[in-house]
DNA sequence: TCAGCGACGATAACGCCGTTATGAGAGGCT
DNA sequence: AGCCTCTCATAACGGCGTTATCGTCGCTGA
């Protein structure tokens, strides 16, 4: 049980701090005790080491994206409601992209490697998406078909573009957003509702 | 100049060796140095310190990913042509996954960031794909656009689900390859080739 | 031929890191 | 009061990146 000590909030706090401000490198643990204004003995008593710290922040980080989604107030057009679900997804990464590479494996910090039950958590968040999807297709707007196989093709997309957006790559073309993220959600959205295709042939 | 010395090629496949069997936390001046028969001096009289051999291998990296793509024969039909692109494009990812992780900027190895000429090399890898997609455009496979946005968002996807696959969050379905990927770049160039959107509407 | 030089790299040192052991203090329970 | 548990500061161990020092080659030029 977590039971919300000052050091252990202090310590959390500084250390989200410390991974937005100068990225994973920065997030040491005596320069952690250092910035809490306490010992490293702190990390251990509270958490039992650096991973297990940085499991917490994922979480935190999990929860945020879903609550940041969940925040996107559903319409009567669901490809525009799919769209800004997108936006927000998008806008958390930009806002927290030391965490947002965390959470997805790429940063290995200090050794830490994405356990099963993160991983259960980053699929609650997929839920959410999955959810946009299928009432898309209740809608009319996408043709029936697997709603998971549907919002993880969009998924792909979406976190490709973003991944390509924090490493800058997405300099191949003048205004990213406008001629990559947007026009390729469109194009998946538009093979995703033509029928003819698919499982209902 | 490299001078290829003895000393310099086996810091390289050492280095090499030891991110692909134990990933990027292996990759330490010391062990690299013992790793390779020799004394850390060695990589800072060879290289001038880790960063710059990362750079070094990163490079060849990228240069491992252009002729993977390169060995694609062409034939006449540019859709197959550009999916055995994207499947080249991501067996190479799937048997490199470390240097892919750094090569993207997501593993922040040892303090290492990409510098302008990495991304440059990067740029030249994805004019394959520009090239690729100009010649489905000229086949009338998908409708005529900047081809560099449409390979963008080619990219952006199969970067995506790669990704995605790298981390195991493409466990949201049963068989991704099938559900996930190959739907997603059917959907993607679906919606890339319907006429009555895009510039030309 | 050989003195001198320059490159290579082994040794050792500095300060940082993660982690663990030890012990001191504070607070609650009997 | 006595004890016990929880919390954390101190200190230590080994490994890390990096730099300085210096010995040892191989080459060059007279």
């Amino acid at each position: 049980m977590p039971e919300e000590t000052d050091v252990r909030r202090a310590l959390l706090e500084a250390a989200a701090r410390l991974l937005g401000e100068e990225g994973p490198s920065a997030l040491s643990t005596r320069r952690l005790a250092r910035e809490a204004g306490t010992s490293t003995m702190a990390v251990y008593t509270h958490f039992g080491g650096m991973p297990a710290l940085v499991r917490e922040i994922v979480a935190d980080g999990f929860a945020r994206l879903f609550d940041r989604v969940a925040a996107v107030t559903p319409s009567d057009d669901v490809v525009d409601d799919l769209l800004r679900v997108a936006g927000a997804y998008r806008a958390n990464a930009l806002e927290h992209p030391h965490v947002y590479a965390v959470m997805f494996g790429s940063a290995s910090l200090g050794g830490y490697r994405l356990r099963d039950d993160e991983l259960d958590v980053g699929l609650a968040a997929f839920g959410q998406l999955v959810d946009v999807t299928r009432r898309a297709m209740a809608a009319g707007a996408l043709r029936e078909d697997d709603p998971a196989a549907v919002a993880g093709q969009l998924w792909s997309a979406l976190h490709g573009y973003v991944m390509l957006e924090l490493s800058g790559f997405n300099a191949v073309v003048d205004d990213p957003e406008q001629q990559l993220l947007w026009p390729m959600l469109g194009h998946l959205v538009q093979g995703l509702s033509v029928r003819g295709h698919g499982p209902d042939r």
